[in-house]
DNA sequence: GCAATTTATGTACGCGCGTACATTTTCTCA
DNA sequence: TGAGAAAATGTACGCGCGTACATAAATTGC
């Protein structure tokens, strides 16, 4: 076992105070090269590096990046498009300005309580994922907000709360997929949204109703489901869709996954190539390009996302530290825009 | 902004010694019923939680368990089906038993020290995604495996060395594939490979030239190809294999990614859907099922690659704990099996 | 050459907790 | 009822670092 050597046995070894050791190595004060370079050198000679643990004690900065992740029993998160390219955003961010990323998984009962993260020092700023909109999750990130801690909420804001958050235009994305599906003229156009406690998903029954209401259009509520953006929820929306085929010319879904569910749930339930209708999809990811027929989706910004969020909290940790009003008050919303990504999905078949 | 509460003053408060407050917090000790619910009722009325951080400076440990990942630019990779399955099973590991997941990527250069991180101690235990065998590498590993410091790999083991690995049966795995390929009547089978300071590379060639060999096939180096795992690199190699595609009816992938991009490049450069050649690939990642024609791919098992390594690291944490000397030297290297899923695309056609 | 600076280093303490050990209180049983 | 044991609590210190302040050494200015 190899002996873990200390700041003491290091200034020991040089011959001068614990205190010079520890400023040689951070680079603080006025210290004479000679001296300088014996403590380098004695602290090589032990393999000396400053506990990370303590020094994140002695600063009262634990040096993490929360990331809060929705809770899934084995749901295998990761895998989902949005959630691994949101998180590469955010890790490249973080490796840049050295800070580590910490993955905290929402307990099983729905909502956290933030502030404990910071209360506890886990974490010095944090982005949350996935949250819904519910009571809970309101208040404890208004606690959040009240006291002034960086965190930053991605693809969800809360109604009548100065939240920070970064956003994509999904009601404007949502529009663009449904006036190109009117504008093929189809005039029957189911939309499969997810759960209305995302900011997300009202935002898209926002930007589908705009896009009929402009090709004249009546909203017909019988032709609205939900599903929870999973691939099996597709697939058991299936069996609903079904049975109102014929008042069906084409399909809204608010993610690829459920459109890839949705689609072959309708083929398992034994629905011919010609009667399939047209399909649009949300995310763009990878799926959407390797179905059959590849799918035409929106395409959002996700990597950017990450990246921004980041970006912005670790901002507002330096300002935080400058103690900079002016830049700590100012709340963050901004939202990217979206892009259709036409494919033969939602083309019309002559 | 709200002051945060310490220990000092639920003391105060609750009218005992701080130690006591430790004590009811912790559970530790006897504790009269009366007094444990006044100092919990003015933790309770100050907001107290104890700093994670003090904490863990106090006990010595992080809470943390570190997963180092490949540094990857903006290859986005938690998007690779590869880490997002292993990722999802370590965290439902980790949150299980209270650990926090530690995200660490590794530096642009290549390897990293490991021992760094225990020795600053921002983490208790590590899994190790994404090793190469190289030099560097292999002695990082090696000091960690002296140090008796509980890590694990995933999907990668050094020839000679006693590490403690979680990997999966890749020579079996790849043997299934091409013996497929054999059966179907296919002989020229050409095999674009990941590179070889991959174990799983090795092994992969392995199953290759051991079902080749049982078929009565000589192995023909000119068939042998290499890519990085990446979509793109099984582009590129489709200029390669289209060169010689009159002495290839099959290829065999090792992952999916690269036999999709391989498939793609080969359309990409006018191969007629006849002339295509079968096509198996690996990891039976999502998009196997999803891509046309469906890809006939090896099944590994990485969700419970990712549960049983952490389960180790953290089962070795707590064999330190208790020092018990055996658990300590059992040095793991278990291989789970992986399975052929068979689908169109490596069905001879007709 | 000596006081006033400036530079370089040492001393001492706190960060917030866990915990060994000392002390006090309560209980047990003769 | 009193001694000894058990239970409950308090006291004191260390974990390894950063850093304010004190001090010593080198430099400057006259």
């Amino acid at each position: 076992m190899i002996i873990i050597a200390s700041r003491k046995e290091v200034a020991q070894l040089a011959g001068v105070s614990e205190a010079t050791v520890s400023r040689v190595l951070n680079g603080v004060g006025p210290i004479k090269e000679e001296t300088r370079l014996r403590v380098l050198e004695a602290a090589d000679r032990l393999g000396y590096t400053p506990s990370a643990l303590a020094r994140s004690f002695a600063r009262r900065r634990s040096g993490n990046l929360g990331v809060v992740m929705p809770y899934l029993p084995k749901a295998r998160i990761f895998s989902a498009y949005y959630f691994s390219e949101i998180l590469s955003g955010i890790g490249s961010k973080a490796l840049e300005s050295k800070y580590d990323l910490l993955m905290l998984f929402r307990e099983p009962g729905g909502s956290m309580d933030y502030m404990n993260l910071f209360r506890t020092q886990k974490v010095d700023a944090c982005i949350i994922l996935g949250a819904r909109d519910d009571g809970g999750e309101r208040q404890a990130i208004q606690q959040l907000s009240e006291g002034n801690h960086p965190y930053c909420l991605i693809n969800q804001y809360f109604e009548g709360e100065a939240f920070h958050v970064m956003d994509a235009d999904h009601v404007d994305g949502s529009y663009q997929a449904v006036r190109h599906l009117t504008e093929q003229g189809f005039r029957k156009i189911a939309f499969l949204n997810g759960p209305s406690q995302y900011s997300n998903s009202r935002d898209r029954l926002k930007g589908y109703a705009q896009a009929l209401n402009e090709a004249g259009i009546a909203l017909d509520e019988s032709l609205l489901f939900e599903g929870n953006f999973s691939r099996k929820s597709g697939y058991a929306a299936a069996e609903l869709i079904a049975r109102q085929l014929d008042r069906i010319e084409a399909v809204f879904a608010a993610n690829d996954r459920m459109a890839i569910g949705l689609q072959q749930g309708l083929r398992a339930l034994g629905i011919s190539e010609e009667r399939m209708p047209a399909f649009v999809g949300y995310d763009d990811s990878e799926a959407a390009e390797l179905c059959t027929p590849p799918l035409t989706s929106v395409r959002v910004p996700f990597y950017e996302l990450g990246c921004l969020a980041a970006a912005h909290v670790l901002h507002r940790l330096d300002a935080s530290d400058s103690e900079d009003e002016s830049e700590m008050n100012a709340v963050l919303h901004r939202q990217l825009s979206t892009r259709l990504v036409i494919r033969a999905s939602s083309l019309h078949r002559n």
